[in-house]
DNA sequence: AAAAAGACTTAGAAAAATTTTT
DNA sequence: AAAAATTTTTCTAAGTCTTTTT
């Protein structure tokens, strides 16, 4: 193989014991790539009498021997990055230097979307200096093409964006940008005005809430699917769900859920009565193709008008030949789209669309969570204890957002390590219990109970012949059995939910600065150096603010 | 007014770095 | 000191929304 055939083959051998190997898409999108780097008549032609195990086992073997490098040399690897950061790191702006967020271009490699991305697995091929464009302050000097003997494809001098240079990207033509980092002035600015916009909400919440509310009793259909669509976005922190191009995974958000996407507790023979029967069902794929599932119940005229939604739709879905498509099913949205509900809610305030619900929600539901539990903490409180009350508000958070992550390859090993504890514990209760009342002469001494020590060698129990030595024991005994109680159920209900996103992009970080100052809590033990270079402007929040 | 292009935020996975446990 | 677990950083895909073009 010449070398660039050898290298398309590599980026797939490198993904052979990865989830994206097991998509048919993927590996018939990479051989179909492959086949073309090979060349009409090349004596590979069937993917599968290929072994790719052995470029995967070469790859593995350079990735320890990587390792290992790194391990050794870490003094001269660490100034060899700064030395690269100093060169490439930095831009100056307006008069500062300010940090780079994405100097590096994407290298090549397989595309790898997320869930069933019809285009997953094709080719993302090298981008060249002449596919770069520079955007740079006129006059300053146009930063050298590092590789030699190319040149950028064009430098120009816009000061309304805030881009260093963009490529478009083969797959998609998608544009690909070089930002300045989250630290930047450019980011941090309309970050603030991103949370000071969301706290305005406050001010129209009510009369939108009013809005919908009496919309929802309209028999025209636009009226009651815009209501529906506001009442969606605000109540379950959906996203607005813009249409989507046909070569790309099956996601959905609010106006394009369709037929198959919501459930009924009860149907029209067998109507709701009580509020527990206007319970509806929302599953469908979001984002990054990550499962939306959630059974709430809804306000009865809300029950009804989707089931009409639904109802009318599914007349569209009777008239649907194609097999797949009646599986898919139909919008339930006919009349109302991103555009109308967003042009509806920026005449409520201005700049209001739809994702700024999900900020505003996401901020006021922390801020309420921690007064929930306001005399739960004091100064005094240990700071795990803090950490934990903390974290506890900010899963909440999580869940309405639907921040999931995949769950730890270690966590059923975890668990299992600690039910063991757990298991160990519960017969030392026991054997105390039973210890205590033998010394208080209320039962008989039984024969020895034997336990295994770590080595796995049995060796009795000795307990103190003091009463109150033993009943001390027990205490801390029947403690140590809530605390791992405990754990063991937080760790099972945060197995899969994503803590950072909500902190990163979604809670206001002025009301986590305020709660630490006002509890004494370090903000590192919430906030990490990066959180904390990012919110520059939320570091001096007084402790008596309010979102 | 609809579609396409463009610019920006948001998102989870994976890699790297750090901390804790053994 | 090695290994394992946990946290942080990096990477880039996938959304939202605005602006420009047709």
């Amino acid at each position: 193989m010449t070398p660039e055939q050898e290298e398309v083959a590599t980026f797939y051998a490198v993904l052979i014991e990865s989830d994206h190997a097991e998509k048919k898409v993927f590996r018939d999108n990479f051989f179909k790539a492959w086949k073309k780097i090979l060349g009409p008549g090349h004596v590979i032609k069937d993917f599968d009498k290929c072994d790719f195990r052995p470029i995967w086992k070469y790859s593995q073997e350079k990735k320890e021997e990587a390792k290992i490098y790194r391990k050794e040399n870490r003094e001269k690897l660490k100034k060899e990055k700064e030395e690269l950061m100093e060169i490439y790191g930095y831009a100056l702006v307006d008069g500062y230097r300010e940090k780079i967020g994405n100097f590096r271009v994407e290298p090549p490699g397989l595309f790898r979307g997320r869930g069933q991305h019809p285009k997953t697995g094709r080719l993302k091929e090298r981008v060249m200096p002449e596919q770069i464009t520079l955007n740079i302050g006129k006059g300053a000097k146009i930063p050298k093409c590092p590789i030699e003997g190319h040149n950028w494809k064009g430098v120009i001098h816009n000061p309304n964006v805030t881009w260093l240079a963009f490529w478009k990207d083969n797959i998609n033509g998608d544009f690909k940008y070089v930002w300045l980092d989250k630290s930047s002035k450019f980011k941090g600015q309309s970050d603030f005005l991103k949370y000071e916009k969301s706290r305005k909400l406050k001010d129209y919440i009510d009369k939108i809430r009013a809005f919908y509310n009496r919309g929802i009793k309209s028999n025209k259909t636009e009226d009651y699917e815009l209501a529906v669509a506001i009442y969606l976005i605000d109540r379950l922190a959906l996203r607005v769900g813009n249409e989507k191009g046909e070569d790309t995974a099956d996601t959905v958000g609010c106006c394009s859920l369709r037929t198959a996407h919501i459930m009924f507790k009860c149907d029209e023979s067998d109507p709701p009565i009580t509020l527990e029967d206007t319970k509806i069902r929302l599953k469908f794929l979001g984002k990054d193709s990550i499962q939306y599932d959630n059974i709430v119940n809804v306000e009865a005229p809300f029950y009804k008008k989707l089931m009409l939604m639904k109802k009318q739709a599914l007349k569209t879905v009777d008239r649907m030949r194609d097999k797949k498509e009646r599986e898919k099913g139909a919008n339930m949205f006919t009349k109302v789209d991103p555009s109308v509900v967003n042009t509806t809610l920026s005449s409520f305030m201005d700049g209001l669309t739809a994702k700024v619900f999900r900020t505003y929600n996401a901020s006021i539901t922390l801020q309420r969570e921690l007064e929930k539990v306001d005399d739960e903490v004091s100064k005094e409180t240990p700071i795990g204890d803090k950490v934990f009350v903390y974290n506890r508000s900010n899963r909440i958070v999580a869940e309405l957002c639907n921040h999931q992550r995949a769950i730890p390859k270690s966590h059923s090993t975890q668990v299992g390590k600690m039910k063991e504890k757990m298991s160990d514990l519960l017969d030392k209760r026991e054997a105390l219990e039973e210890h205590i009342q033998v010394l208080k002469g209320k039962k008989k001494k039984k024969a020895k109970k034997e336990k295994k020590n770590k080595k796995g060698e049995k060796e009795p129990r000795k307990f103190s012949q003091n009463i109150d030595v033993c009943q001390r024991q027990l205490e801390s005994c029947l403690k140590s059995i809530t605390n791992l109680e405990a754990r063991l159920k937080t760790k099972d209900e945060t197995k899969a939910v994503s803590l950072g996103t909500s902190k990163i992009n979604y809670m206001d970080p002025r009301i986590t600065v305020a709660w630490c100052k006002r509890k004494e809590l370090p903000l590192e033990k919430v906030f990490n150096a990066s959180l904390v270079t990012k919110f520059p402007w939320a570091m001096d929040t007084k402790t008596d603010w309010k979102y």
